[in-house]
RNA sequence: GGGCGAAUAGCUCAGAUGGUGAGAGUACCUGCCUUACACGCAGGGGGUCACAGGUUCAAGUCCUGUUUCGCCCA
């Protein structure tokens, strides 16, 4: 092989992007359904259009690109499906902003002309996300993208719409439902955040008609009492079970509404009587259902009030809260307001507080599609990695409620409900209606609003692969493998698509969920653009390479933990990028040849590293199963520097040993192949060095152990040159100065041990003589260290610190003294010798032989130290 | 209010089914630009494993409680 020159330090930007079009040119990530191949899918969790990547994508994707990359390598038809979704709310806040900008508002260009803005802005950013999942290494099936407003997917939306429409799933309901006031649609319960926020509990007297008493309520939001419609108290409760059937007079709108009995009133809770607001408050509502009370709006679709707030009419929520609290005050009738901390609920897209409003939407029933998926998790055809998420997955299928499924927007799948306006009927249907089936009229319009952006990404293991279609590739990658994924969306995403998985395909989507921690800062501050705490994955790619940021984020990701992340994290990966470069090229400037390894010329230094190997290699692929990512590249990281590189690449440099170079590069190879689905570039990079330009590490088989199956003295030889070294140090002889080294043991070694162990260490460190002697006279005029069955012994000649030596030998022999004392006292218990198992017994005493030898020893140098030195 | 997770070296994190001087990376101290690498090499210091009980021959690891932090649900 011809040598290969290097530069000194490995600079990513320079071969990523050629490394990553080699890979598209050769079309390494597509797959094709081949039924002698076993598949290995994945969907990505589609990134909403308008995103950016931040560190918590680069997280997620490269977990499943560790994923697809290792299969591949093992062997898998891998498939690896990307794509975005259209995020209905979030876009369409976006485009409204940009046309605002410029003084359009999109209720004058009409829908169709607005849509038209939208694909527009889509076209030209929309990939923004996508190229960034590019720069990261992602080996994504680019030619299967989707996107959740494709043809295609728009079909599978309206064929799940009709199905569940037909079947009694979907209904119409005029309910209450959280309304953002700013994005001006209805959103599902999971879409509201709620938050800890300093108010105040109003106390309000609301005077009982005909009587000089009057009842107190207490509330948070005082300005939604021009919509109350009744004061409501609990019939239990004897301070207030008299009153129930009168009429108190509404302060303010000086309105009369009765006095309500009901159990669901707290009477713990404030002054134990509450105003019940139908219009504006969940619990209200269901209340007000119940005794048929009236509802009252006070508050519009903009969150401004409306006629009923008399001349607080046009005014926001916050401004009608401070002028009613102000006019309760003035007219007598606010008793007190006290500082109260209550959860408020707001737009998880704007962060506007939600305001309950009663509207007609659409709802999916949920309790009868639960049912499988919560059995299918049950069972454990579905797992949760870790584990505990099995419980959060369970308890919130269990208490399911309705899904929300309409927006008040244009941008997303239109309803595909059409209603005749002459009789008034429903038509749904898998095709768009010429006219009314029932009366025959043409005057038919579709219901206006879109579905909620999740209706769509809930059919993505399926709807991606062509359903409702019986395509070759839904038969041949669903179910899919591996979902990976962040918490925040198990509600969201991960539970409702089992839900379809099971109601549509009849089958679980994916039978591993892989839940991953949240990227955090340095001070564990959850990374958002809001705090501006976050950090650009594209300046992490461009400083330091996505070979860095990939690595670096694993090493600090523990499973299922929220890493704490900072500029300096990523340092890991560029040094761990950089050594690997430099092992290849030390290495590669010989004339190596891996498939020269002379397997019978092999020395217990050679077999130590292929032993070493071996274990990591099993190890490998069994933390892989496991989702034990961090554990992977660590051990990986491990072997790579700290194994190969500081002690066999060393060793191979310092004896110039022929047949360990091509051992070393055998080895090093296998190792790239184990580290590549971290850092796929650069193991790239070098591969092609070694094996020519039109290779590709993604084509390289799995590696295999080499199975050689014997105990080696290399582990001791390495034990005794970091002896002698710390010896040096500690006598404070010079690194460089070279000294006499005697090696002490019973039984002198066979010549092949000797010469090994004599002209190892002798490269490792520097030395005039070396000698292994069974005369344990030596030992009377030296220092020795004991190691296994050898002293390690330099003689001394001049004045060294004895003083210093005896202490440090006397610390140890007690520490051995305590050790040796404390397992004869466990041997002596029977119970510790019948319970312990054998292997742990065994174990503990021959580690005692070995501390009392030592300690016989040791104390042997103490008293040659006294009279000597 | 209920549930879940975390608490190990200054910092970021590891520590299968309890088994015997608690590990890594960083940062720190001492030497080294030793022609693969200063994004490096060699040597070193640093931890009553949050606290209090308990189970056990044996606890960082299991149980109970407490404290602090984070998340989820209501």
């Amino acid at each position: 092989m011809a040598r290969v020159e290097m530069e000194k330090t490995y600079n990513p930007s320079e071969y990523e992007d050629k490394i990553y079009k080699f890979w598209l040119k050769e079309n390494l990530f597509h797959s094709e359904p081949d039924k002698e191949k076993k598949p290995f899918t994945i969907v990505i969790p589609p990134p909403n259009v308008t995103d950016k990547l931040h560190v918590g994508h680069a997280l997620n994707n490269t977990l499943q690109d560790i994923l697809i990359r290792w299969k591949k390598l093992k062997g898998y038809n891998t498939e690896w499906l990307p794509g975005v979704d259209h995020a209905g709310i979030a876009t369409q806040v976006k485009v409204e902003q940009m046309l605002y900008e410029k003084g359009i508002k999109r209720e004058e260009l009409g829908r169709e002309k607005f849509l038209e803005y939208v694909w527009d802005w889509k076209n030209k950013h929309g990939d923004e996300i996508i190229d960034q999942l590019k720069k990261l290494g992602s080996a994504c099936d680019w030619d299967r993208e989707h996107f959740t407003m494709d043809e295609e997917l728009s079909k599978a939306v309206r064929k799940a719409f009709v199905t569940l429409y037909k079947e009694g799933l979907i209904y119409r309901d005029n309910y209450m439902v959280n309304w953002c006031p700013r994005c001006h649609t209805a959103i599902s319960d999971e879409e509201v955040e709620y938050k800890e926020e300093q108010g105040y509990l109003y106390y309000v007297k609301y005077p009982v008609k005909n009587s000089e008493e009057y009842l107190i309520v207490a509330t948070t939001r005082p300005e939604t009492m021009y919509g109350d419609t009744a004061v409501a108290v609990n019939p239990n409760d004897e301070r207030y079970a008299k009153y129930i059937g009168k009429t108190v007079i509404l302060p303010l709108a000086n309105r009369e509404i009765p006095v309500i009995g009901d159990e669901y009133v707290d009477m713990e809770f404030g002054t134990g009587t509450l105003k019940i607001t139908p219009a504006h408050d969940p619990n209200d509502f269901r209340i007000g259902k119940k005794h048929n009370l009236d509802t009252v709006i006070a508050i519009d679709t903009k969150g401004i009030m409306n006629d009923t707030a008399g001349d607080l009419k046009g005014l926001t929520r916050e401004e009608a809260r401070d002028k009613t609290v102000e006019r309760l005050e003035r007219e007598g009738y606010l008793v007190k307001k006290e500082a109260y901390t209550h959860s408020v609920g707001h737009c998880y897209r704007c962060k506007t507080i939600i305001e309950p409003y009663i509207s007609t939407q659409w709802f999916v029933k949920m309790k009868p599609l639960a049912k499988p998926a919560i059995e299918a998790v049950k069972s454990g055809k579905i797992k949760f990695t870790p584990e505990h998420w099995t419980k959060v997955y369970l308890h919130w299928m269990e208490n399911i409620q309705d899904w929300c499924i309409s927006r008040q927007l244009w941008w997303g799948h239109q309803i595909p409900v059409f209603y005749c306006k002459d009789c008034g009927e429903e038509i749904v249907e898998m095709q768009n209606p010429k006219k009314c089936p029932k009366c025959g009229s043409k005057n038919i319009e579709q219901d206006p609003d879109v579905l909620d952006t999740w209706f769509s990404s809930w059919l993505w293991p399926f709807s991606t692969f062509g359903w409702p279609e019986k395509t070759k590739d839904l038969e041949y990658y669903y179910p899919t493998d591996v979902l990976a994924t962040a918490s925040e969306i198990i509600f969201f995403w991960v539970a409702r698509m089992i839900m379809a998985g099971e109601k549509f395909m009849g089958e679980i989507p994916f039978h591993d969920v892989y839940i991953h921690g949240t990227v955090r800062d340095k001070n564990g501050v959850k990374m958002s653009k809001s705090l501006g705490n976050g950090i650009d994955p594209r300046d992490i790619i461009g400083k330091y390479g996505a070979d860095a940021l990939r690595f670096s984020i694993i090493a600090v990701s523990g499973k299922g933990q929220d890493p704490h992340i900072g500029y300096n994290t990523f340092e890991i990966g560029r040094n761990f990028a950089n050594k690997v470069w430099n092992i290849a090229r030390f290495i590669l400037l010989k004339d190596a040849d891996a498939p020269k390894v002379d397997m019978n010329r092999l020395n217990d230094i050679d077999k130590w590293i292929l032993n070493e190997f071996d274990t990591l290699l099993v190890r490998y692929d069994k933390k892989m199963e496991s989702f034990d990512f961090q554990e992977v590249a660590m051990d990986v990281y491990d072997f790579v520097w700290h194994k190969l590189a500081d002690w066999y690449v060393e060793y191979v440099k310092i004896m110039n040993a022929e047949n360990g170079f091509n051992v070393a590069l055998s080895v090093f190879e296998k190792a790239l192949i184990l580290l590549h689905p971290f850092m796929p570039f650069v193991t790239e990079v070098i591969y092609k060095k070694i094996n020519g330009e039109e290779s590709s590490i993604m084509r390289a088989d799995f590696p295999k152990t080499y199975d050689i199956k014997v105990e080696t003295d290399a582990g001791k030889i390495w034990e005794m040159v970091k002896t002698i070294r710390n010896l040096k140090s500690e006598l404070d002889i010079g690194i460089k100065k070279n000294v006499d080294v005697v090696l002490v043991v019973r039984t002198v070694p066979d010549e092949i041990t000797q010469n090994l162990m004599e002209n190892t260490i002798s490269g490792f460190v520097n030395v005039n003589s070396i000698n292994i002697t069974s005369d344990r006279e030596v030992i009377k005029k030296a220092i020795c260290i004991p190691v296994d069955e050898y002293e390690v012994c330099l003689p001394i000649s001049g004045n060294i610190d004895a003083e210093e030596q005896i202490k440090k030998f006397k610390n140890e022999i007690e520490f051995l003294n305590r050790e040796i004392e404390k397992a004869d006292k466990q041997f002596s218990n029977d119970s510790f010798v019948n319970k312990a198992p054998e292997k742990v017994v065994n174990a503990l005493k021959e580690k005692m032989m070995k501390y009392k030898e030592k300690s016989v020893k040791l104390q042997q140098y103490v008293d040659i130290l006294k009279e000597n030195f």
